[in-house]
RNA sequence: GUCCCGUUCGUCUAGUCAGGUCAGGACACCGGGUUUUCAUCCCGGCAACAGGGGUUCGAAUCCCCUACGGGACGCCA
């Protein structure tokens, strides 16, 4: 009788939903219904500053949408909870002190600016950077008396000082890795919660996680766990990594440069369930070729040594090409006009863009030409009307301001994004009229139009974000694209005007 | 910089584990056909084993080196 296979999604709730997350889940799902086994949704908002219960409630939407189902999670319970892991906090504290109390970890009162001058000298002398073992040998007394002084610390793992990491990559078989690479990790923080490391090994263990599918990323910090799982007496779990997904230049996929939210698929229309058999495809295809297939089908088959390891690019272009065969062969047309209903053809989508369009109506005509531009993935305008009587470089310039500031906007909303470009205007010395103008044609594809921040309100950040980046894109072509060095410098005026960036 | 992982058409990939068919399919692109237009659909075309060395009668496949790409090196995950 083989143990069960269980496997888990861990994503961290800070921003959007990211299609890599749908995409380890996706394989996680298959691996556990091939197996017969379980998969697992737990939360990892360890991270106080960044999580929010928003992105958490926006993660359990966005793998709904697409079909992904969990058997044990925040939502809907299980016998391993709590699924969140700030609510484990004694777990993981337990052992940390454990840990502690063995011998395997250790305080550290180190301030981040003492680190930072460590970091920074490692690297100027092209070492690894590392942290130095400052207070590797503290004395009881002594970290009796900074604790009584009130002196924040971390606790850090110890790390074997010579010999090499060997585990077992299901997909890529054995992978070695000299300790002298691995850092002291903190698996506590000054605030009392683990990190991802000491989380991660502590909640997969509880869980009675068999295998642990997760991205190429973590391949390098594996032996952490590995160490981990050993100090604490318990069975390591199967690691098999699976590549990333990438940019059209190779990069990880980033929202920088593709629609990188689960939800931009949703609201630009795409079917979640070609939209996951896409996802089905990087990396992977069924023994028999097929390219069409369902969840169920890819689970029956799913077998994990088949998933090709190099990172496959996200190509829109075949997912466009997918989404039309699903809506010509696998929907029926009854289903078609239902699911067009549901996305954007109905009472409530409409009532929102009437509000807007009411005041501009004197016949319904009027309605779809004032309002097309809610109702597509991207306008079509010419880029001479985007550029006006400006010059293409300063619209450049304004259309790259307002990206970075719109990464600061929390609250997708139309009063922030009001401020945020009245801010804009206040910064550049401009009318806002004048400001907006490239915004209009960015956005809506007309100067003739519904109210901007509405409109982008409306939209949400995904499809305008695309919009700007796409208005970027036709600048670029006309050769007002910024250098490197142009990048560069607008990048640090930005910043003393408007502070940092944010990603 | 150090370490780790990877590398088949522009893109997704089959073939690699058990060496032996013109390296197969799909997207994109190009051409042709069907269609009052467009799209769909059908037919055809273009296009790849990163490079070098070995092992072998024979290498995309096994081994080594190089190059290139990616990732990691946080009190983020």
């Amino acid at each position: 009788m083989t143990p069960t296979v269980r496997t888990r999604i861990a994503p961290s709730p800070t921003g959007a939903p990211h299609v890599g997350t749908a995409y380890m889940a996706l394989f996680n799902l298959a691996f556990a219904r091939k197996h017969g086994g379980q998969m697992v949704l737990r939360i990892e908002d360890t991270d106080r500053q960044r999580s929010s219960p928003q992105s958490e409630q926006a993660i359990l939407d966005a793998l709904q949408w697409l079909g992904i189902e969990w058997d044990e999670g925040p939502d809907c319970g299980g016998n391993h909870g709590p699924y969140r892991q700030s609510e484990r906090l004694e777990f993981h504290q337990a052992e940390v002190n454990r840990l502690v109390n063995q011998g395997d970890a250790y305080l550290c009162f180190c301030t981040t600016e003492r680190l930072e001058q460590v970091r920074k000298e490692q690297m100027a002398n092209k070492e690894t950077p590392r942290y130095d073992g400052h207070c590797l040998n503290l004395s009881t007394e002594e970290i009796e008396k900074k604790k009584e002084q009130g002196d924040p610390y971390v606790v850090r793992m110890k790390v074997p000082t010579e010999g090499e990491c060997v585990f077992t990559d299901e997909l890529r078989g054995e992978v070695r890795i000299d300790w002298k690479q691995i850092d002291h990790q903190v698996i506590q923080k000054s605030d009392g919660y683990p990190t991802y490391h000491l989380a991660n090994v502590v909640d997969d263990h509880r869980m009675e996680i068999s295998h642990v599918i997760r991205g190429e990323e973590w391949i390098s910090s594996t032996p952490k766990h590995v160490l981990l799982y050993q100090q604490l007496g318990w069975d390591a779990p199967s690691f098999a990594h699976l590549p990333l997904l990438r940019n059209p230049d190779k990069s990880k996929l980033s929202k920088r440069k593709n629609p990188t939210g689960i939800f931009y698929y949703r609201d630009a229309g795409f079917l979640p369930e070609a939209m996951l058999n896409y996802l089905g495809m990087m990396g992977y295809t069924l023994p028999d070729q097929r390219e069409i297939f369902s969840l169920d089908e890819l689970s029956e088959s799913f077998e994990i040594k088949r998933m090709s390891l190099g990172g496959p690019i996200f190509d829109l272009a075949k997912l466009k090409w997918l989404n039309g065969r699903y809506l010509r062969e696998k929907l029926d047309s009854d289903e078609v006009v239902n699911r067009l209903v549901d996305w954007k053809a109905n009472k409530e989508k409409f009532a929102q863009v009437l509000e807007l369009a009411l005041p501009r109506l004197e016949t319904f005509s009027d309605f779809f030409p004032l309002a097309h531009h809610m109702f597509e993935e991207c306008p079509i305008y010419s880029t001479e009307d985007l550029i006006g009587k400006q010059e293409a470089q300063f619209v450049t310039r304004l259309l790259k301001i307002a990206e970075w500031e719109l990464e600061k906007i929390k609250d997708w909303k139309r009063d922030a994004l009001a401020e945020l470009f009245q801010h804009m205007a206040k910064v550049e010395e401009m009318k806002l009229k004048d400001l907006l103008r490239p915004f209009f044609f960015a956005i809506s594809g007309s100067a003739v139009s519904l109210p901007l921040f509405d409109s982008v309100a409306l939209l949400g950040p995904d499809l305008s974000r695309v919009r700007l980046r796409n208005a970027l894109h036709k600048l670029s072509e006309t050769g007002a694209s910024l250098s490197k060095k142009g990048l560069k410098s607008l990048e640090k005026e930005y910043r003393s005007a408007y502070g940092n960036r944010i990603d």
